[in-house]
DNA sequence: CATATATAGTGGCATATGCCAGTAAATTCC
DNA sequence: GGAATTTACTGGCATATGCCACTATATATG
């Protein structure tokens, strides 16, 4: 071996972005591990999966839900568009907008993919522990929200 | 306003791989603005940061330590050997390994960031409360560590 | 109503990440 | 010692994300 150098300290104990975006590097190889070949990633499955919950979302609301840029999603749903997954339809009242819709295809797919994500969310509340699990994801959804941005925001020019 | 649904309920409730990339994302975009312009992504701080701690480490260790795919750090190396912060030194023994160093320029980048970003980390530490700040980050380094893959991997052929 | 603004999306460019298929060097096994 | 295997990296391809500039609508304003 080249290097045996411990990892025990890095900066991910310091600084709380790096360490989010090492844990999201880590599930995302354990997800995708557990899920076997579903051919879509795991933000592909997120999209679909809030997409199915919410109902022909439009795609400025769909990215606010998933706390992404609009043109982020909407280069991400390119994809899902092109395999038939989903399909953008314009919406009745407001001809700037266009919703997302999960084609019969997508919802197949959908439907086939939380099986196997089942899997994967099992194994974590299992290794991690279901009632710490839980309160993981609450504590990471209240990160995510508008009021803790507005919050950090506050630390601004006092 | 199109549609004022309430964003309540989401995937990112039940999903902890999908909760995780969602704070990435918010983080991402917090601790950047918190930081002004450094010309500099997240990523790339933890990368010269880590670097600055590991004195020298191989690709192979860098990229374990920031549970990184190895061709996923060389690639993200890229824009920061172009800009000459970091450069590539052969092993002395093994000629397959080439150690990652920072220059003289990326030195003091990564001091000047490192200033830059504890602003955004006593923003973070204010906004979610320090002690909860310090347990959060050593939990998801424990989420991040070989021995949670290795608990989580358990859950396979039982 | 005409214009100034704000809002929803699109497309281009750049970085972030991962997989897979090579290549080269070191190690293991006859 | 030479072939088989493992290890460290590289390069190509694909998705993930974000910023900015631009277009089309919708709304607000005088």
């Amino acid at each position: 071996m080249t290097d045996d150098r411990h990892i025990e300290d890095g900066i991910w104990l310091l600084c709380s972005n790096s360490a989010v975006r090492r844990a999201s590097r880590q599930l995302g190889q354990l997800y995708e591990d557990a899920m076997g070949d579903t051919g879509l990633k795991g933000t592909q499955f997120s999209l679909l999966s809030q997409i199915a919950r919410s109902g022909e979302p439009s795609l400025k609301n769909l990215a606010e839900a998933m706390v992404m840029d609009l043109s982020a999603l909407g280069h991400t749903l390119k994809p899902l568009l092109r395999d038939g997954l989903v399909e953008l339809v314009p919406d009745g009242s407001d001809r700037r907008v266009k919703r997302v819709r999960l084609t019969e295809t997508g919802t197949a797919k959908q439907r086939e993919l939380t099986a196997r994500w089942q899997v994967a969310q099992d194994r974590f509340d299992r290794a991690f522990g279901k009632e710490k699990s839980e309160e993981l994801r609450r504590t990471l959804a209240f990160i995510s929200s508008p009021d803790f941005a507005r919050s950090f925001g506050k630390g601004e020019a006092d």
